[in-house]
DNA sequence: TAGCACATGTAACTCGTTACATGATTTG
DNA sequence: CAAATCATGTAACGAGTTACATGTGCTA
């Protein structure tokens, strides 16, 4: 029974052997997009892991003041993290601080909340940029739109689509949020 | 500064008194579409923002075992959240449970993969029944959509908006997974 | 008479962030 | 030679969840 976090990092695991800090470089980007967690939760988590057998690690040469640590995801490493994929979930709390101040926005002044919100709205102009770039990459890399389910490439482009649908219905609602502050 | 609870808190006692049981009860609706607090978390805070002079409270008659107190926002706690509304912020991490999992779809079969989507899609259109609902009480309580951007039924009706939004968004996007989950 | 809504609070725990600590190799 | 990258770990703190605790009045 991993964490969450514990299976972000199996799920990182399961496409290569890869060491804690290029772990903790890949769940900045490109899971950041949906999960992330510092260096300082990692190297825990991945003891953590060791110790459940479903992850293990060989010591390689490396750069550190310590011992680099390559691992390696195990065959039970591999069905924990299938188990939790197919398991049923509750959807994660909600936490967005800008709906939080719109929802207080009739407090300050028109100005200020136009700032507020083309603030934001340049915030996912440019994560749509981002992303397009990523999806570029997939694309060249792979001769055009993965289709198949069950590879790493698919998931990849599939949650880059969901992030761009995202950002762009964010964006657009900062359009109309804008049109409204203009009125009124 | 009060934290991000403590200015969830303020927003909502800047549009009249409550109790701390019925702040609670709001933190779940409407504002648990976008943040989420526990009662226990909510009582400490309470505390914590009369300390600082943000709130003040009276006891008043009520049916606990305990004094029930409703609590007012103070000249400075209206101050404070609307200097807050109108500051620079970093964009709360997001936290995705659902993408983690679409992000390791490749470990597992057809079948299960179609039934963590399909339970998705369920749920979307259940929100989106829901946020239909509430925007139907606005617009019959205004006579229609508000457009008066210094209203807190202005504000409600914005978030309500981008929720509908989001969830749309999502809903369409479980559909092309969907579809894409049967070719392949 | 059982269960729910009211009504507030504390305690123990987990999760997550920020700061501290160390030190080699590569790049500008 | 200064700064970034590589590379791992611990400590202190703050945020958030779950469980414990108490007791009334109303409704099915």
């Amino acid at each position: 029974m991993a964490s969450t976090l514990g299976n972000a990092l199996l799920g990182l695991l399961a496409r290569g052997p890869q060491t804690g800090y290029e772990l903790s470089r890949r769940m900045k980007r490109p899971i950041g997009y949906f999960w992330t967690a510092s260096h300082s939760q990692i190297y825990p988590e991945l003891a953590a892991l060791e110790r459940d057998g479903l992850v293990s690690h060989r010591v390689i040469a490396g750069r550190g003041p310590r011992d680099t640590k390559r691992y390696r995801i195990t065959a039970a490493g591999r069905r924990a993290l299938a188990g939790w994929v197919a398991t049923a979930y509750e959807p994660s709390p909600p936490k967005d601080d800008f709906m939080l101040r719109v929802y207080s926005l009739w407090t300050v002044d028109r100005a200020a909340a136009r700032t507020l919100v083309e603030g934001a709205r340049v915030r996912h102009e440019e994560t749509i940029a981002e992303y397009l770039r990523q999806r570029a990459a997939i694309e060249v890399e792979y001769g055009g739109p993965p289709t198949e389910p069950d590879t790493p490439a698919f998931c990849d482009y599939a949650t880059l689509r969901r992030g761009l649908s995202y950002e762009r219905q964010a964006k657009s609602w900062c359009d109309w949020m804008l049109t409204a502050l203009d009125g009124g």
